[in-house]
DNA sequence: ATCGGTACATTTACGGCGTATACGTACACA
DNA sequence: TGTGTACGTATACGCCGTAAATGTACCGAT
């Protein structure tokens, strides 16, 4: 029916996944539909079943590009590797903690697809990533085994770290919802270490806490 | 029209919550549904409403339902509460470790709603979480910030490690899936390092590793 | 000039979903 | 006998993902 105006761009793949970041970033997980989606790129719903193999597709596409966002900051540092092993992984750490900080809503997604999704099945992007730290560390004479085990502590802490440090802990909703009040009169009358410690927790931790925790895990698997 | 069966037992919300929790650990958070949910309770999907807040609702009964459960661990340890403060956060981070493991469906959950949902507004099994680590540190002299610190390493330990060692790292899908084969070929073309260790990595980590990560925070944490 | 082929996008349709609203049914207690 | 209250149902709406069939425009070969 509708002519095909020949003024736009054609569509892509690439075109698709960052519509689809933009509208996670800004309205969340749950907000993403196809059919939102195509219609903020002026499309048809199925139109993006050419390039994307379904929703399904349109996730996996996701969690590659914030990996490839973190690989592409670490290509791009001027300083290039860091001389020692631990450098290096602070330096990927920090790269990684910034660019989730930067997409929360994702952060679901990570959860979801480590469960589910085989090794030979992820994105280039997001199996560069263990291989990086890998090499790294048995470059430095770290044995297998040790190098493993620390690859598996760096990822959990990184992962841990942002989801917990990811919100305020306190925010300050409309007072007015009768359940909140409630809630929060019980926190004050169950909870009282949480109460006289909400300050402190609502601060939330930093890079520098980030970095700590790292140290502290590398330091207990004697990584030089 | 139907008339009611006076023979089944009333509905509830904890009955709704422990068909959600087995029908979510047998086909994962995707699979529930209402419907379903409503179909395997021989009910009409809006019977729920009466008990569940509707699905947001039995959401949260779930992230509830599963700290309940590590509590009632906690709660029934014979030992009691271990004399030191680390042995006590040790005995609290495996039973949340064990519990995790045990439900593996949920932890998208979790990091989904860590950043969404305001402290007055978690149930308190949620909060009893926090409240314990947090007295128990305090009570050893563990001044505030760093009780604080010491929660937040903590949990996204905790967290962070449950995710990440939750699934097998190589599993052996449908060989016969040409993408999969793909995959594999690219992977060992392009990651030796990953190949390499693969077999280590499919190992996947342990209770031991888990603590000794935790001991390792705690000692750069200065926790006694 | 015409003819296929191919790359791109649309149209239509189906079944499932969450849930607002209105309605029944059964029982307690007056 | 009547009326409120607790519990469950019926109906309906709008949104969703996507399979299958259908255009539409442009290509190089004839």
């Amino acid at each position: 029916m509708a002519a095909k105006d020949p003024a736009r761009q054609p569509l892509s793949r690439q075109r698709i996944l960052d519509a689809a970041l933009a509208m996670v970033d800004r309205e969340g997980l749950e907000a993403l539909s196809m059919r939102k989606l195509a219609g903020e790129l002026h499309v048809e719903p199925m139109s993006l079943y050419r390039y994307a193999d379904g929703k399904e597709g349109v996730f996996e596409g996701l969690v590659e590009l914030v990996f490839a966002e973190a690989h592409a900051v670490l290509d791009a540092d001027p300083e290039g590797e860091s001389p020692s092993a631990r450098g290096e992984i602070h330096r990927i750490g920090l790269a990684l903690y910034r660019v989730a900080v930067s997409h929360p809503h994702i952060l679901p997604l990570l959860t979801g697809r480590l469960i589910t999704v085989p090794l030979a099945r992820r994105p280039t992007s997001v199996l560069r990533l263990p291989e990086r730290v890998l090499t790294r560390l048995r470059a430095e004479g770290v044995d297998d085994r040790t190098a493993v085990d620390t690859y598996r502590a760096f990822s959990a802490w990184v992962l841990g770290y942002v989801i917990v440090d990811m919100r305020a802990v306190v925010d300050e909703p409309d007072e007015d919802d009768p359940a909140y009040r409630y809630g929060l009169h019980q926190l004050h009358r169950d909870f009282p270490m949480l109460r006289e410690l909400a300050p402190i927790l609502a601060e939330g931790g930093a890079e520098r806490q980030f970095l700590s925790g790292l140290d502290a895990l590398l330091d207990g698997l004697g990584i030089p």
